[in-house]
DNA sequence: CTAGCTGCTGTTTTT
DNA sequence: CAGCAGCTAG
């Protein structure tokens, strides 16, 4: 049998993708063809009879990547992929979940919570509890759920060891409740009910076992602890895990993947042998020496060097801009001569460490009329207006979403005040009731007369002519009557920036057109049938829509037609090429990000992400950083990275005339970072009173440390100090008593 | 009850 | 410079 698939392929790869049945490990560089891969031994099994696609199951992390592995094995095998299961840890156990609601302890209609939702959720209870919201922060309390959740603990198996612990216990002790009230379920939630799911139901964990012999996982290295759990339940000691990841790769360890799992996985599942493919088919050689000459600073590595047959290619081009806007208008002067030679903008990518940044570079854009869009940033169906018209078919689907009914209660305005509101909770708390069944009780007395469609009583009746007149009736036509008498749409076109409101609930329609067809034709994994021998009742449109937008938030809004500059976060650029990249905001403080410093291995994560960066350009790469920049409404001052020293100079040209005193004069080795980094401190800058960047300095209380960056002059000057055992701090020049070491 | 204002805070990355 | 919570005037 000729499997014209397997042709081309280079000999580590073509050993990974034809491993007799057993766990495997493929560590994968960038531009190594990892997907390629990946889908193709899905191929090698299915089509040398080794698997049926019912007995694969094949786990990433982003919708994107699982889309992208279905058209590719479609593209090489004429198999119908519904019988295989594809998707995201999210969405497979989302799947789960639904076909097995009842054994899982779930309501049938559960709807899924989103990490806005969850915040708000978190928010309101945190309220009713009158926590003190400055020693308990709302966004601390879910990440601490989260965080808890994601190492497969509930409230009963975390440790209290302090009192701040166990009130946080008790928040989330709450938190539980409060969510099987409402019957929604969080992202964290669906993983760990799933793995918990499978581990308590002995039948349903065999079968399971039984049906899925080979396990595919992509980006290993962002598997955190409770998907590492997730896999092994789900392998069993018999099945075949193929893992494929890249440590250096590995950039989510601050939401607490463990790239440590792949050191654990080759133990845990006795692989044989680790696969590296290093050859990289993406960019030209000075980029890929930058690159791992940037990664081999990093000490917790499990080993590679990228190569390529390709020359070396331009050099990098280094650039200092006096400013943010200086920068960006650089870019953008930059980008408009590719243009003229031919590069398409498509293939132009403009990186930065955080999303704040886009503004400048979006500004600077705009007004050279080059177009672009910004990826990430808000999403679609996190928009204000879709969440507005969602939280209300979330109430048609489950009316005792609290938090939907929040959401609208008095939006638009009809009458319903705080309190109104608060008398509302306080019946619903005798009743031990939902908000809703208690707004059905006062509401429904009719205690008090009031114009029709006002008040309670006329929240109730809404909801119930919406249930009424959108049963039955096509997802995208029940949407549709939902805006409308919702009053949404008459609230928004009295608005004066109605019109991309508008266009943006018009966009909800066509999502739930779009979901509805493909769903028809078994596109979306969440839609296909279920097991025949489950026979599970299967979820409604309306909820499998609901579930849609919170699980996939709507990466893309903007049609790919167009040719445009792409802007977007390191993170987000994951998994993508382009042949030119601009990685912009190269500073002390931005990138690495600041925060990162005072994190256990956050500097290497840092590494990683400028690694990624990197990476992504195969042709033309160009690194920038400015010198001040506006950041929170202040103008700082910043040191170039430390990446760009981190970068052999003979790889890199300056352009645009650099000062003598060029920060890229010298090579990292000369200046070692200690665990607390401090950092590359080469360029002096006066700041104020003698003291300069680079300086070492001593503190009364902090002790010793090195300036590391400085803002603002006179009354207003600030020094950043990193302090040797203190971590890296702000003070304020005219109090902190600073003295020069 | 609503709307509009003020003052405060929190700012990395996101499936 | 946001976005949000809380307050005040209508």
């Amino acid at each position: 049998m000729s499997l014209p698939f397997l042709e081309g392929l280079n000999s580590p790869q073509h050993e990974a993708v034809t491993l007799p049945r057993q766990s495997a490990l493929v560590l994968a560089g960038a531009g190594s063809g990892k997907t390629r891969v990946l889908t193709t031994r899905i191929a090698w099994l299915i089509s040398t009879g080794q698997a049926s696609p019912h007995s694969l199951l094949a786990v990433t992390f982003t919708n994107k990547a699982a889309r992208e592995m279905l058209t590719r094995i479609s593209g090489m095998l004429p198999i119908n992929t519904r019988g295989m299961w594809v998707g995201t840890f999210h969405g497979l156990s989302h799947r789960l979940l639904r076909t097995h609601w009842r054994e899982a302890g779930l309501p049938q209609l559960f709807t899924i919570l989103d990490s806005q939702d969850q915040l708000s959720l978190v928010k309101r209870f945190l309220k009713d509890l009158k926590v003190d919201d400055q020693k308990y922060a709302p966004r601390q309390v879910q990440y601490f759920i989260n965080a808890n959740k994601e190492e497969g603990l509930r409230p009963s198996a975390v440790e209290a060891t302090d009192d701040f612990r166990r009130r946080l216990l008790e928040f989330y002790s709450a938190y539980e409740d409060l969510c099987r009230r409402e019957g929604v379920v969080d992202f964290a939630e669906l993983l760990l009910r799933s793995f918990e799911l499978l581990s308590e139901d002995e039948i349903l964990r065999q079968h399971y076992r039984a049906r899925f012999q080979h396990v595919l996982v992509d980006e290993f290295q962002d598997t955190n602890r409770l998907q590492y759990q997730w896999l092994q339940l789900l392998a069993g000691e018999s099945n075949a895990v193929f893992a494929v990841g890249d440590d250096d790769q590995s950039i989510y360890a601050f939401r607490g993947a463990r790239s440590a799992n792949m050191q654990q996985f080759e133990r845990d599942f006795g692989v044989e042998r680790v696969i590296k493919l290093e050859q990289n088919y993406r960019s030209h050689g000075n980029i890929l020496d930058a690159a791992n000459a940037l990664i081999r600073q990093n000490r917790m590595r499990l080993g590679k060097n990228l190569w390529t047959s390709e020359g070396a290619g331009e050099p990098l081009r280094l650039y200092r801009a006096p400013s943010d806007t200086a920068e960006a208008t650089f870019i953008v002067d930059e980008i408009r001569m590719l243009a003229a030679e031919g590069v398409a903008l498509t293939d132009i990518a403009l990186l930065y460490r955080s999303n704040a940044q886009s503004r400048v570079l979006e500004h600077a854009l705009f007004s050279a009329s080059v177009p672009y869009r910004v990826y990430g940033g808000l999403r679609f169906f996190e928009r204000q207006e879709v969440k507005h018209a969602l939280a209300y078919l979330r109430l048609i689907a489950n009316p005792d979403d609290d938090g939907a009914l929040l959401r609208v209660i008095n939006f638009p305005a009809r009458g319903i005040g705080t309190r109104t509101l608060e008398q509302l909770q306080g019946t619903a708390q005798g009743m031990g009731a939902s908000l809703w069944q208690a707004a059905c009780q006062r509401g429904g007395k009719g205690a008090r007369i009031t114009a029709s469609g006002k008040g309670l009583e006329g929240f109730v009746e809404l909801i119930e002519r919406l249930r009424a007149a959108t049963e039955g009736l096509p997802l995208p036509e029940a949407i549709e009557h939902v805006i409308e008498m919702s009053g949404l749409a008459a609230y928004y076109n009295a608005e004066r920036e109605a019109a991309e409101r508008m266009e943006n609930l018009a966009e909800l329609v066509n999502a739930a057109a779009a979901f509805v067809s493909e769903q028809d034709r078994g596109i979306l994994p969440a839609g296909e049938a279920f097991d025949a021998e489950t026979a599970a009742v299967p979820e409604t449109e309306l909820t499998a829509f609901l579930n849609h937008a919170a699980l996939e938030a709507g990466e893309r809004q903007a049609g790919p037609g167009t040719d445009c500059v792409q802007l977007m976060t390191v993170h987000s650029a994951k998994g993508l090429e382009f042949h030119t990249v601009f990685i912009s905001g190269l500073e002390e403080g931005l990138f690495p990000h600041e925060n990162s410093l005072t994190e256990a291995d956050g500097l290497e994560e840092e590494r990683r992400l400028m690694y990624v960066a990197l990476t992504r350009a195969r042709r033309r790469l160009y690194l920038s950083f400015a010198q001040s920049r506006m950041l929170h409404g202040q103008t700082r001052y910043n040191m170039a990275s430390r990446f760009l020293k981190e970068i052999p100079p003979e790889l890199t040209r300056r352009i645009g005339g650099f000062a003598v005193e060029s920060p890229f004069a010298r090579p990292y080795a000369t200046v070692p970072a200690g665990p607390q980094g401090p950092p590359f401190v080469r360029e002096t800058r006066l700041v104020a009173s003698g003291l300069r960047v680079g300086q070492s300095v001593v503190h009364p209380k902090f002790g010793a440390g090195v300036i590391v960056g400085a803002e603002g002059r006179g009354d207003d000057a600030r020094v950043q100090v990193s302090f040797r055992n203190a971590g890296v701090k702000w003070l304020a020049l005219e109090y902190a008593k600073l003295t020069p070491a």
